[in-house]
DNA sequence: TTGTAGGCGTTATCAC
DNA sequence: GTGATAACGCCTACAA
């Protein structure tokens, strides 16, 4: 089934077939021509091979997607919009999943250069520097010198938490981050750092702490925090799944929230609301956030160079936050 | 940067670096030439052309994976695990998320189909019928005829939570389904009135709901068991998405878990255990189901007929259980 | 043991 | 307005 079948049965040759139904015939094919060939495309089912055309064009017409945790809901919503957006516009997106740390730089670009991959979304994190150039990358939630990014508004975000965090009349508020140095999280320790020394409080180490992004060990983080001889009266998380390991400390040291400590999370992910008390978060839009990861990426490769760009944010007050006793 | 310009630095044929570079040269290429060859394709950083290969040998080593929600936490995890397995065996993955109901059978198919996929992974759901034939399928969750497929011991892990609540002496146990009838959930609905019959209990209209997998929906739907004359001491959930919305309905009727009304959930999913109580829910090892599910595909590809998989799951009683009032 | 040559299905540049 | 024809980069008989 190729388009030379298609041809035949239409009675024409085959480079007429491919000027059709590539829609590159205005004005050189004549109507009923044209007709007849989109007839017998139809009739036969014949689908275009996307090896030779990616041969041919040196384009795949896939973009690759690279993820540190596909699990994470915040990425499951991001990817959903990039690849909606992707398909929409006639990509197919390629999927890697990033084991966290080691040398997973080499692994996706390894594989997915030299053909299957016009371009690259990079998720959270840095591209590897030093690779032959030459690539269309975006990056979400980073915004490196020199390659378009598409990121939220953190440093709105979480100044927006501490804010309202102070107005409650916080002023020991601690920080829990997560342990990936990525830099949309080393923006909310040095804002959080910011807020409390314009409070007059020290940032002290009694009052930060970091964990993976798994609500056992949030947990084990928030106890550390929570242990101290002077816990903090608030705490300011970079991900609600670290809000949800707050949750789960509170409960086994017996602390009410939010009574005895008030907790904020960010990203607003379903379950948020679901806990008891529901939780005070950062609303951010994922899907859209992924959406426009892919329409930056579309322009670059269609020659543009297109600007970073930001996503705003919002604090949700929900019943996880109140005064200090 | 192609074969043939890795020849000519090596000073031989084009042949002869395809040769060496596939790993056909055993007993026909001598050791020296072969060492040539290698250490000029790694000075010059060449990789073969992926569109060049796939159209000479008419496989691209890519798999399009068709998932109904990338954004549910079971199937990230699942899908991760495919990956990997994926990954590790050389193909790549290509990302379908298939919005929901709609004509999604056609979407995919069309978009992946004549070329850039060698097979499909089918998420929960059957694939479509009638196609021209002759791709590979492994159906996940679900196991129609003469297709391979990989699920869980849905009825083990059902008849262990019905059992369950049997055993604490529930009679009147609600079922909170969801809306999608994909054969997984339909098992479950047959299980649970299989096992109401079993106590002499009719399974009847008002202690059957049923909900999209979105906490609030699934709120709704446990608001109407819970709003009957006669409401059930407990509810088997389909999923714990649903049965987190079950405490959301319990907390805005001031209702306690599982003093008022039992819980138990599927799937384990991270949150299950941050919740208040911790919930009783079964134990999936989704990421093992996915990367099952690869080896079966890659099974089929390799012209082997795999049989069906089950993956056996695990009841996990935690707090959200306890005998009626 | 190595090289030559043909073709996979497209697209695109030419003549006609 | 339409049809030959030449690549695109690779694999693989087959010939040397």
């Amino acid at each position: 089934m190729t388009s030379v079948d298609v041809a035949r049965r239409a009675g024409v040759s085959q480079s007429t077939v491919s000027l059709v139904l590539s829609g590159k015939s205005r004005g050189r094919i004549s109507a009923p021509t044209e007709e007849a060939v989109r007839r017998a495309a139809e009739e036969l089912g014949y689908r275009p091979n996307v090896a030779a055309r990616a041969l041919r064009t040196g384009l795949a017409r896939t973009v690759g997607l690279v993820v540190p945790d596909v699990t994470h809901p915040f990425f499951g919503l991001t990817m959903r919009g990039a690849q909606e957006a992707a398909f929409a516009a006639g990509y197919a997106v390629a999927l890697v999943n990033v084991p966290g740390d080691a040398d997973w730089q080499l692994a996706p670009l390894e594989a997915l250069r030299a053909g299957p991959v016009d371009g690259f979304l990079y998720f959270s994190v840095e591209p590897p520097r030093g690779g032959p150039g030459g690539e269309h990358i975006v990056v979400i939630e980073a915004s490196p010198d020199g390659i378009p990014w598409v990121r939220l508004d953190t440093e709105g975000g979480t100044d927006a938490a501490l804010g309202h965090l102070l107005a409650l009349g916080h002023r020991r508020i601690g920080h829990l981050g997560s342990s990936l140095s990525f830099p949309t999280f080393d923006i909310r320790t040095e804002r959080w750092r910011a807020a409390l020394e314009s409070a007059g409080e020290e940032p002290s180490a009694d009052l930060s702490a970091r964990a993976i992004f798994d609500f056992d060990d949030a947990a084990r983080a928030a106890l550390e925090l929570l242990g101290g001889p002077r816990p903090p009266t608030a705490i300011f998380c970079d991900d609600d799944i670290l809000a949800g390991g707050v949750y789960l400390a509170a409960r086994e040291r017996g602390l009410r929230i939010p009574e005895d400590v008030s907790v904020v999370g960010f990203d607003d992910l379903d379950f948020a609301h679901v806990l008891s008390p529901p939780l005070t978060t950062v609303l951010a839009d994922a899907e859209r956030l992924g959406a426009m990861a892919f329409e930056t990426l579309a322009a670059g490769m269609a020659g543009e160079a297109p600007p970073g760009r930001v996503l705003p944010v919002e604090l949700v007050v929900r019943e996880s936050t109140a005064p200090p006793r």
